[in-house]
DNA sequence: CCATAATATGACCAGGCGGTCACATTAGGA
DNA sequence: TCCTAATGTGACCGCCTGGTCATATTATGG
């Protein structure tokens, strides 16, 4: 599961860090813009002026160099992940979606281009193990959600007419389209997420969690 | 805004129907497999068995078939929008939600490729005109949405402390979510909303729709 | 200093692309 | 029947792709 899904040739381990950086930037920023297969080896390797030669002594192929930029991208997530939750791990269900919708908002704001990518693998097909890669960045949300629902849901904090895999559904769904809407302007319905400030941005995530409180939780309890 | 976005050439229109239906049934399942600049005009002439001087005959180039193409589409979402609402135009916001969305899951039943044109040009850059394209189709919720939100909080059936472009957002973008996750499996929290029967999948609907009212009416009407 | 191993290079390959065009085939009216 | 206009065809063009490899350059350590 934490297994990596690919590693570089020891050529590419022995160079220095930041010329391995700068090769791996090159790459996420080709594979945003292009997706897997429009992706342009010689295009990356023109952006960072050396041989197409050096690139094919530190991966074996394009798969290669693409899944290594995935293992990035999914370290990248853990870690925003693990900053954004520091300290405080939230018992209250929304709270909790709250943050994850704040550390997703934080990722987009940092890795622009880590995003775009996994869009992109989302929605193209012939992706080298499309399935396996897209599965590993959905259950952080997954699996993230499932256990708080469940407690949730065992203290009576959740409505119980509907099961609650559909409860974390309708949950990640609604995040999930947020960071769309936040990643992909024309997906806002024109509220210009990305142009707005992070106090304005916190309002829509906040009104948005408390219509999700409401809408999911017992009719018994008070509205906020 | 109802014009057409590109028009074939004469001798395409001389064509017998069934050959120009042909046409575009290969070219929309070509587009729905590769996206845009993936498709292949030698791949779309080689299902249909013709030259691809015909194909040239018939439109300018690559980005006129697919426009063409997307016209195809659109008109299609038009045709099913107004097939499902017909006779019935609901007062009720919620009714008319659950109403779209069934629209959406028939429109995906019936033409699946035509779906899967519209998820690859919402994420694939360098498509001809994409911003006009993705508008058109997401009109299509917005302007519907639109009005019907005003009248629902007008009458006070909507909570007052979200502005409607948020409730129309919020809406819309939980039917969308939806939608993707019936067209796209690894997008259905593992509801299997694909495989679901017609009644399970009207049930699943239900219970959506039944959050979206909880949570974007006022908390003083009383829940259902 | 030199031998050897590691690394860098870019010309080159086969194959695919969108697009063109000279030519072959067919259709229609006189 | 025959002339003309419309339609169909596929070899060909320049360009780009992922990938290879013989060769040049650099590092290393005895």
């Amino acid at each position: 599961m934490d297994t990596l899904l690919a590693q570089p040739k020891q050529t590419f381990a022995n160079l220095p860090p930041e010329k391995r950086e700068s090769i791996v930037r090159a790459a996420v920023a080709e594979f945003a813009e292009q997706g897997y297969q429009r992706a342009s080896l010689n295009s990356i390797v023109r952006r960072l002026g050396i041989s197409k030669g050096s690139l094919y002594q530190y991966f074996d192929n394009k798969e290669a160099l693409f899944l290594h930029v995935f293992d990035h991208f999914t370290q990248q997530v853990k870690r925003q992940v693990r900053e954004s939750m520091a300290g405080n791990s939230p018992n209250d269900f929304f709270v909790a979606a709250r943050q994850v919708l704040l550390a997703g908002i934080a990722f987009i704001d940092n890795h622009p281009e880590y995003f775009q990518v996994y869009l992109k693998v989302l929605f193209e097909r012939d992706v080298p193990r499309r399935e396996e890669l897209v599965a590993r960045v959905r259950l952080f949300s997954l699996e993230y959600f499932g256990p708080l629902a469940d407690l949730a849901m065992g203290q009576g904090l959740l409505r119980n007419d509907i099961p609650v895999p559909k409860v974390v559904f309708i949950l990640d769904a609604m995040l999930d389209r947020f960071l769309q809407g936040y990643a992909q302007p024309y997906l806002d319905g024109g509220l210009a997420l990305a142009g707005m400030s992070a106090a304005r941005l916190h309002e829509e995530i906040d009104s948005m969690v408390a219509v999700l409180r409401t809408g999911l939780q017992p009719s018994d309890i008070g509205d906020k």
